[in-house]
RNA sequence: GCCGAUGUAGCUCAGGGGUAGAGCGCUUCCUUGGUAAGGAAGAGGUCAGGGGUUCAAAUCCCCUCAUUGGCUCCA
């Protein structure tokens, strides 16, 4: 028998029969990695365990433990779940459904029925009898006519439309128990494996993402090899649910949502107020270090404004409609966004090219209508605050600005520590370039300057076509909350088209009238986002620095009362805010509450404190740090603070 | 905007065609207590809003609003 050479990772070197499967490797290597093994990596693409291999190959076999093995692992759950409701609802099409970062769905067209999500245990319970049968996923090549065939037989259009634009010769079917699905696999050996199966939700998912198309009903789910990983799972997510920062900041009383303010439009409560006005003093600071320069500009704008900026255009049909005056019939917008307001300051007198770079920096509110479905929390609102600036220099100098914007932002988010976030560039997409405005000279050469940036910084980027702003492209820094979704916070956006629109101009050392360019940037991005993300990283326990309550005095008893209203007030005068506890209740109770409400430092003040001119402090989530002199813990409290902040 | 779910006291939630329930919070009283919940009493709701079915609707049906999970969008 003809044998093969098979290279694994380690380099070494197997010699099997040809037509050996990953499987078979698996085996020849131990019993353990054949009860584990998922899948093959087959000269760097994944196959099928059981797919014979004919020739040398290099092979990876792949486990749970591998981001492949759980991809394939979840495909073929996509594949089981599709089976059960075939089995459950006969007649029903599929479109499609892939692995996701965690777990995997599957759209479907239920026709004229409908699917309700109370039914999920139904199916759930049909995939784990499913499993159980430990069919095997048998993968077979079919001709693209064959493959048309089964589907108009079967009367599946979606199947159809995916299979007229694949290829003939490249098709493949898989089967498993009485399902059979157009699928490019692979897919693990069989069904047996999955032991713990979760369906978490329902939810409509336009078909192929157009909204142009129909809508269809996409089931999300998870599976595990394990049961014990599921139970995990779903602790990790009950633990995840409680630092949402909807939750936090209803229970730190940070911010609310009024049904007759209106929705998406947060309402600041004292101690969300007294966070957020901390964080924008923390970088007003920085800014003022790094040569910005406040200014203010009015929440609303003459319309024309945005006709020269090229935001009516482009967004008037989706914004808050124009305010009208009542007798001449002029027309103000409600601001979207402060660069048009900058760029007039701008233009308020002629400009040197010796003063150039202008920073231009304002906490602007602006206002934005956001459709309906798309508001969430502090992270999607209607009405919210840009940490702004608009960075006015000469061509020479953008990418210079913009190597000193990156730093600001890491220095931000190194001070919160955000470790966590992901650079991304965002280009334009080059098969679409109607959507965007600006020539393509400028739109290249500002690309360029923010690749080069970003590679002088040494930042991780991550490269995203078609994201970038319609008037240049940007580089963002996307975090991810409490539930694993994506936002961008702080971004920098370069910008030749505004300058173009209103005309701005400086002149140059030789005398000559020449266009700055601008850069567009906000290292939180909106202080609402900002704050809800950084209330999930947290999980509420804000640094010290940032915590609305930084301290709670509490009183052993009214008896003490006098003291702890010394401390407290020569507290403040070392500009140490919180709160006095002078509740008639024990001393637990008050501790208790000081914890739950998340407060970093309690005082407790009794006798012994009172008789030796001391407090004893407790700190939250440690406990006790025994007694000492006030001056003592300013010292403590002031040290905590640099620590976090230099 | 689209598909699905949800809406009961300030908060978290139970109930369910026949006069509205709990815990926490709040108020008052008792208690003066040493490191995560002391005791008692009381106040508080047109069961999101509107319409319909019914002798009777918080409960069943329809519409609207808001919230929520996604999709689309995001200057």
């Amino acid at each position: 028998m003809k044998q093969i050479n098979i290279t694994l990772p380690d380099g070494s070197v197997k010699q099997m029969p040809a037509g050996s499967t990953g499987y078979d490797i698996a085996r020849s290597i131990s019993e353990g990695l054949a009860r584990k093994v998922i899948a093959a990596k087959v000269n760097g693409e994944v196959w099928d365990l059981m797919r014979p291999i004919g020739e040398d190959a290099t092979v990876q076999l792949l486990t749970w433990d591998d981001p492949e093995g759980k991809a394939t692992f979840w495909h073929s759950s996509a594949h089981l779940m599709a089976e059960a409701l075939e089995a459950l609802y006969p007649g029903i099409k599929f479109g499609i459904g892939p692995p996701i970062d965690q777990g995997f769905y599957y759209d479907i067209d239920f026709g004229d029925r409908e699917f309700d999500g109370h039914e999920l245990a139904k199916v759930e319970k049909k995939m784990q009898e499913l499993a159980q049968r430990k069919d095997p996923y048998i993968r077979k090549e079919v001709s693209k006519q064959e493959a048309l065939d089964y589907f108009s037989k079967k009367g599946d259009e979606y199947k159809l439309e995916l299979i007229e634009e694949l290829p003939d010769g490249e098709i493949t079917f898989y089967e498993v128990g009485d399902f059979v699905d157009l699928c490019r696999g692979p897919h693990i050996p069989n069904t047996g494996l999955i032991k713990a199966v979760k369906l978490l939700n329902v939810a409509g998912a336009y078909w192929r993402g157009s909204e142009r198309n129909k809508m269809l009903t996409r089931i999300y789910g998870i599976t595990f090899p394990k049961q014990k990983e599921l139970k995990e799972f779903l602790e990790r997510l009950e633990e995840a649910k409680k630092r949402d920062h909807r939750k936090l900041g209803k229970e730190l009383e940070l911010f609310t949502f009024s049904e007759k303010v209106g929705m998406g439009l947060p309402l600041w409560l004292p101690k969300g107020a007294m966070l957020r006005e901390r964080l924008e003093n923390f970088l007003k600071k920085a800014q003022v270090k790094a040569g910005y320069e406040p200014v203010i500009t009015p929440h609303i704008g003459s319309k024309e404004l945005y006709v020269t900026s090229g935001h009516y255009e482009k967004y008037g049909e989706d914004s808050f409609r124009p305010i009208t005056t009542p007798h001449e019939g002029e027309e103000f917008m409600l601001k979207p966004m402060n660069c048009p307001h900058h760029c007039e300051i701008y233009k308020s007198r002629p400009r040197s090219y010796k003063e150039l770079p202008l920073r231009l920096a304002e906490f602007g509110t602006v206002y934005r209508y956001e459709q309906h479905g798309e508001l969430h929390g502090l992270t999607r609102v209607r009405g919210f605050t840009q940490d702004d600036a608009h960075i006015f220099c000469r061509p020479d100098q953008v990418k210079d600005e913009f190597i000193k914007v990156i730093d600001l932002v890491l220095y931000v988010f190194n001070a919160l520590g955000f470790n966590d976030y992901e650079a991304q560039i965002s280009l334009r997409d080059p098969n679409d370039k109607d959507k965007y405005i600006g020539d393509d000279a400028l739109w290249e050469k500002a690309e360029r300057e923010i690749q080069e940036a970003a590679e002088e910084r040494g930042l991780q980027t991550v490269t995203e076509l078609g994201e970038a702003a319609f008037y240049g492209p940007k580089l963002d820094f996307m975090v991810r909350d409490a539930i694993g979704r994506k936002w961008q916070l702080g971004t920098i956006q370069v910008d030749y088209n505004l300058p173009e629109r209103f005309e701005l101009e400086y002149v140059g050392a030789d005398n000559q009238k020449h266009r700055p360019v601008m850069i567009h940037r906000a290292p939180f991005g909106s202080m609402e986002r900002f704050v809800a993300v950084l209330t999930e990283h947290c999980a509420g326990n804000f640094p010290l620095w940032l915590a609305p309550d930084q301290i709670a005095v509490l009183p052993i008893s009214e008896k003490y009362e006098d003291y702890a209203n010394r401390v407290f007030s020569e507290l403040k005068t070392h500009d140490i805010r919180g709160i006095l506890d002078n509740r008639d209740e024990k001393i637990g109770r008050k501790i208790r509450d000081a914890e739950v409400k998340k407060i970093p430092f309690m005082l407790i003040v009794g006798e012994k404190e009172q008789a030796a001119g001391k407090v004893a402090v407790r700190r939250h989530g440690k406990g006790d740090l025994g007694a000492m002199t006030l001056d003592e813990f300013v010292k403590l409290f002031n040290n905590e603070i640099a620590a976090a902040t230099e």
